[in-house]
DNA sequence: CGAGATTTTGAATTGGGTCAAGTTATGTGG
DNA sequence: CCACATAACTTGACCCAATTCAAAATCTCG
């Protein structure tokens, strides 16, 4: 199965940089990285809003951002609905639809973005052959998993004020593992949507940054956020009772 | 690859039937059949609050619950815990482990059960060889995605009512799809470990079995339940007004 | 520049949490 | 099998964090 291709250049810049997520580094042989052109990955670009996916969307492909960011969403049938996450370059969407063939939420872009679209079936079929592109995949989707209930932790016990430290918390290291200022960034998402993400209403996320400001652990202008006492907003998170 | 192979009888009753999951059918040919047998997965048994794998066990196998019930939760630094699910005959655990290669959460029976173990290594090269199986994996994976985003949801946006009705429902479906009564089951958990499931405390959700009860729509007696009125029991949750 | 969207802040309200007491179940040892 | 101890559950009263409603301030972008 591994015969030695010497030489290699990529076809595309592409095939590679998107299965390596900058959290989850895979390593490929030559011969596997050049293999991985057979995805024949297409990018497509993306304005402030537009849909990648919607609710119901026959599954085909998942996507990974290549620049940019977006929100999934649930709907539920009465109207309601949940910002599920945020994601953002390197992350993988669309998991969610695997099961059942059906988009079971949609995504949504936040700003200009672009991204890679990976066709399941090849994807699939590509990852019999390279182990490690299999093993790569199940870790994404465990990975997920792991994420989400990180988020039922965040929403079934902590307080307003712990939620959206940790959400900080949580944008800042993502931040940083991209090469971006841990401290210093620009949310791309609205109070409504991060309140819809935390469990919270928008008011309460408002009252909250207003209040880490005046205790001086960040400054907040608008979306403009900087963390000014990164060990204080950990702290906070520390804080709990029950 | 599909080299025919005639008569066949399982060697042991239970490789197939543990990937059989009730609520994700998988269909196999003999072969394909045969060649599960690979995974020679060995039956476990557990008491009621024993464990099957705690957080930060080295990560090894998935497993089927073959009989019997679980619970999963996650610890958090801070002496916070979660409960992120209850499993029942048939269902998978231990997806958040691949991840990482360390458990994440630890999983603790509820009642005497027996599992199947699935070392996940052989798994992993079975599905290189069976697409059908392959696939089952990524839609068991994405399930559970899904399962976890309808957790947020639910956490994010429902009241204490709506919540408890909703999980009551849940378990309703679950077990009519084992063939059990949809409207009469008992409880493996206790109140406690329900209100940490649903994000509410203990006393929450003895209340709201009361005031279900006082509105006709279930029978309580303590973990014993009948749902007497299975669409009123729906209108709860469709009652949202954000 | 101006209109609409987003954000902030205040005041009043309330759902669920907290604390506490009493009741009912469960399980163990005699 | 019963008695007792302990755990689990229920209910009440009070309280507080977060929601709701409202209005003003600020931002965004055509």
């Amino acid at each position: 199965m591994l015969l030695p291709v010497p030489t290699y250049q990529p076809k595309s810049a592409c095939s590679s940089c998107n299965l390596a997520e900058i959290c989850l580094p895979i390593n490929l042989s030559e011969f596997e990285t050049y293999k991985l052109d057979e995805l024949s990955p297409v990018k497509r670009s993306f304005s402030r809003s537009d849909y990648l996916y919607r609710s119901g969307d026959k599954f085909r492909s998942l996507f990974a951002i290549h620049s940019g960011s977006f929100k999934t969403q649930i709907l539920h049938e009465d109207g309601r609905e949940q910002v599920t996450g945020f994601q953002m370059t390197g992350e993988i969407i669309g998991l969610d639809a695997i099961s059942t063939d059906i988009h079971a939420c949609e995504a949504v872009a936040l700003e200009d973005s672009v991204v890679c679209e990976l066709p399941f079936n090849k994807l699939e079929a590509l990852s019999r052959e390279i182990p490690t592109l299999q093993r790569h995949l199940h870790k994404i989707m465990s990975r997920e998993i792991v994420r989400d209930q990180g988020i039922m932790l965040l929403l079934g016990s902590m307080r307003a004020e712990e939620r959206l430290a940790a959400f900080l918390l949580n944008l800042s290291q993502r931040f940083a593992a991209r090469g971006l200022s841990a401290t210093q960034f620009e949310l791309r998402m609205s109070r409504q949507e991060i309140g819809s993400y935390l469990g919270m209403k928008l008011e309460t996320v408002s009252r909250a940054f207003s209040h880490f400001q005046a205790q001086g652990l960040i400054s907040v202008k608008v979306r403009t956020i900087e963390i000014v006492n990164l060990a204080g907003l950990q702290a906070c998170l520390n804080s709990s009772r029950s």
